[in-house]
DNA sequence: GGATAGTTCAAACGCTTGTTTGAATCGAGC
DNA sequence: GCTCGATTCAAACAAGCGTTTGAACTATCC
């Protein structure tokens, strides 16, 4: 057969606990249902990984370091495309926003990462939350800035409350993409990921370019 | 002593089933935990609610039933407030946000309350998602009725999708208050409840008002 | 004061959990 | 052909889980 990159059970492990924990979360995913969706034994993912804190851990760097890889690509893309003019809103959070839902549109392994995505937000716990920090640190520091060469007029606190607000929004499409479709009764379909993204980055884009409230409560 | 309302110890249960769930999330909170905090045998939880899952059911009515009242009636006001004149977009989703953003500002309990309503929406079983879906129901119609009658240029459909993102905006922080803190690295402050939702108010207005992509393109 | 209904309690139930163990199996390298 | 390290396997481990049980307690009414 072909060269074994990696051993075949873990991967196998990998992909059957992805799936396993889009689907029930972490606390709730035993590892004896990942073995059985694995076709491996019991003992495997202590051997290959050690534990099962491990195990979320290393599922969740496979899953999130290309959505980060391309997240970073796009964006320097889009600065060297504008190089000198003003970088447009609707662009960067689209950069950042299009490689999380991309991966949905490729059948049932894209729509389960994005589950998985989405439940790390709720679901973390301390040791989670540190490498989430590890992740994002680069594509946070990247992104602010180029919001902040976007919207110069608006306050750097300003941009990271509207930028988390925007994680908010995305994580909430991905964790529970059925909520969308109760709410709208049918008539909004969040599988249609093309749309999905075009209103997310509508909406984002908008709220991110929100006026600031200096000082005046201007409620209209 | 005085009157007893509701048995001592089924009130002892809620609070502290409050306190834990918002601390570990639903799946990972144990009875024992609960039973613990609250200082009654672990017998309680099944005598007083049946199960486990039930337990669960309670806490949340308990916790939401209120803050949907509250919405209501501040949807209400302000409706009679602008009986003839448009109704100001700001305005409603303020009437939306702050009865869940308000009860964080009292103390510890309300902040536990708040991480719970957060926890909902990522870790709910089907069985809490039918509850969820009847206790929303008024309200998601009042207020998709109120945005309607206040942005009568924005299509319907985008009108659901928005109120989507707002509300995993809301809930985003409600879930995870310290990651707003990480991301700013401890610019902004999420426990600063009236900035937090004059933030949220701001970016959620702005993005219901985006303009709708009729066609056209336009990537600025 | 004995009976009754409501509540609390310690103890155990059966089951699932993550993890460990030690033997069995496999695949190269000499 | 044999050995050795890597991998797989069935079986068991202790601990924790939600739940049940039946006896003890408490207050109320006749």
């Amino acid at each position: 057969m072909s060269v074994v990159v990696a051993s075949d059970t873990k991967e196998a492990i990998l992909d059957a606990a992805e799936a396993v924990f889009a689907e029930m979360g972490f606390a709730r995913a035993s590892i004896r249902q990942i073995v059985a969706a694995a076709g491996v034994n019991l003992a495997a993912i202590h051997y290959h990984f050690g534990s099962k804190d491990a195990l979320i851990e290393a599922v969740f760097t496979r899953c999130i370091g290309p959505i980060n890889a391309r997240r970073l690509e796009l964006l320097e893309a889009l600065e060297a495309e504008h190089a000198k003019g003003p970088l447009p809103v609707a662009a960067v959070m689209e950069a950042f926003l299009e490689p999380m839902q991309e991966m949905r549109e490729s059948k049932a392994k894209g729509a389960r990462m994005a589950r998985l995505y989405g439940r790390l937000v709720g679901e973390s716990t301390e040791a989670l939350h540190r490498m989430l920090s590890r992740q994002f640190g680069n594509v946070v520091k990247r992104f602010s800035a180029a919001l902040k060469r976007s919207l110069p007029a608006v306050s750097e606190d300003d941009l990271m409350w509207r930028f988390y607000f925007t994680v908010g929004a995305a994580a909430h499409l991905m964790m529970d993409p059925p909520g969308l479709k109760k709410l709208s009764r049918g008539r909004c379909d969040p599988d249609e990921v093309d749309v999905a993204l075009q209103q997310l980055v509508r909406f984002a884009s908008a709220g991110m370019a929100a006026p600031s409230g200096d000082g005046k409560g201007e409620r209209t």
